[in-house]
DNA sequence: TTCTTCCCTTTGTCCTGGACATTTTCGTCA
DNA sequence: TGACGAAAATGTCCAGGACAAAGGGAAGAA
């Protein structure tokens, strides 16, 4: 048994592609084009997985499926990114280049002078702006990257375990304030990513304010329990930009018809930047907007 | 628009159940038994979804869902665990008690305390001692404490974020050795439960490996690569109870053969337990038996 | 020329109902 | 009592149809 090849739950487990987009593109594109066992179940090659990843990741990065299914292998790899880079908002040039050195260091499969090098930067722009600065900038800078393939998937997984460790730690070592308002701090099933929900907490509790990090991916049912039993002010979700945008909306209605009316509903993260008002819900479009945010709630209480 | 309700995709999101399942429990049992909108699409409304999760949960503890799925929504909450229950083998009646004040601080939504109580205990132990006689019986009475429905999901991933903080609090803070051997760290896709992986990683850590954590939810190609990259000597993938047993044999079958032989692949966590062997995996059935696997490996490289 | 609006195309998701492998349960016989 | 085989229970896969939402492009207005 030497390579038995993959059936669709695990095509769709590591592609992230459904089960009917995977059916409904063999029937209309001719791609993928898996064999089938003695039972007529589709059994796919590993090549044709390998394919379906470049796919997905040229599809995250604007492009249209029915063009990439088109196009043979060789010219796949060369496909430009067509999203319009985002300029660099970094305060010069250096900074810049500081930034895509560390991304070497991960690319140089380096964790420990990674961890090294960010810990300096962190000792040297205090959390605020090591947060601001720092992190936020490279994790953008990592998912240009991932969208142009010039970073591999266990390289950004490297990247967001250790910058998570890092921030943990220096969450887990401030003093304890005011304690006020108390912040439950998640993501809804499907979104794993947690890097911003990390640092949206480190600025949080850097301004005084009860975090209740409950981890990503709760049932918004559960999130519900959980604002009652924690009694907490606020809820914040975080979206990545990689989560499907159109299911926002609808999420965040529903959500906010669960939680009582007392309680606020922000939502944060690269997901919501483009997306329309929802009613009873803070979108926050960047770091900067959850302090003010922090600000405005308080000043509400008087 | 008060209510809208569930789409199937939410409801699988929220209970875990695939679309086909719950398509197949309607026609077959009768149960769910959601609205029609316009389109003829399904629409659950949330006590529906609420009683879905309260099956799903009890499946899990070993009942049938033809039974459950019969059964009236109040008889439903009294039932009790059928799987029988694991004996608590920890040293003392005391020392289960106090894991028991543990869970009582989770359960009391305190996480302030329960942080400080585990880093009392881990002062108090030393790391060795913690991981095996603190960590490890936690998150399986914690297990077992869901299973019977006496925990509540945001409970018991406040209990995994807050220990996970301490664990790579800890592992950040150990001294720098022999770095040998190259131990990668990671887990399948679908399996998202990291705690078993940070206590691994504790051990390793301290016995001088050279660790690279990952975090989860690895595709099987990227680990190959992931693998090479990092010049891995070991992959070390962790599979919680929760994860479905029989997946279990043919993704470690998979991945042995996407990856060099003179690679080793070691599986450990609650769901390798009570599995057959699988040729040319290292199963570890408790973290003792991590520790042992790493001390066999080292004699082997004479 | 540039911007808006409308329409066609593309694409993902949902539907029905059938089939079958695998696991569990249960009755029967040694 | 224990082994074994039949029957029931259960999850996963399949085909192919339908439709709404988003994308893209053409036509008309400013």
């Amino acid at each position: 048994m030497i390579n038995p090849g993959f059936n669709i739950a695990a095509v769709e487990r590591d592609t992230g592609l459904s089960k009917d987009v995977l059916r409904v593109w063999e029937r209309r594109y001719g791609f993928p084009a898996p064999a089938r066992d003695d039972h007529g179940e589709r059994i796919y090659p590993a090549d044709q997985v390998e394919r379906l990843r470049l796919v997905k990741r040229l599809m995250d990065a604007g492009h249209r499926p029915g063009k990439l299914l088109a196009t043979p292998s060789e010219e796949l790899n060369a496909l430009a990114p067509r999203r319009p880079q985002p300029a660099l908002a970094v305060a010069g040039a250096s900074a810049g280049e500081e930034l895509g050195d560390l991304i070497s260091l991960i690319k140089r499969h380096d964790g420990a002078a990674y961890q090294e090098a960010m810990q300096q930067r962190l000792a040297r722009q205090g959390l605020v702006r090591f947060v601001q600065d720092t992190v936020a900038p490279l994790t953008r800078l990592v998912g240009a990257a991932w969208e142009e393939g010039r970073i591999e998937v266990f390289e950004e997984h490297l990247f967001t375990e250790l910058t998570m460790r890092l921030l943990r730690q220096v969450i887990g070592s401030l003093p304890g304030g005011r304690r006020s308002p108390r912040i439950i701090l998640t993501s809804v099933p499907d979104e794993l990513h947690g890097l911003g929900l990390l640092m949206a907490e480190a600025l949080f509790a850097l301004e005084g304010a009860e975090c209740i990090p409950l981890g990503t991916q709760m049932p918004l049912l559960e999130i519900a329990s959980a604002a009652g039993a924690h009694r907490a002010d606020i809820v914040t979700l975080s979206f990545s930009v990689a989560f499907p945008q159109r299911q926002i909306p609808g999420l965040l209605q529903q959500l906010r018809a669960l939680l009582p009316t007392a309680v606020g509903l922000w939502a944060g993260g690269g997901g919501v930047r483009r997306l329309p008002e929802v009613a009873g819900v803070e979108l926050l479009a960047s770091l900067e907007q959850s302090i003010d945010a922090l600000a405005a709630w308080r000043g509400k209480q008087t």
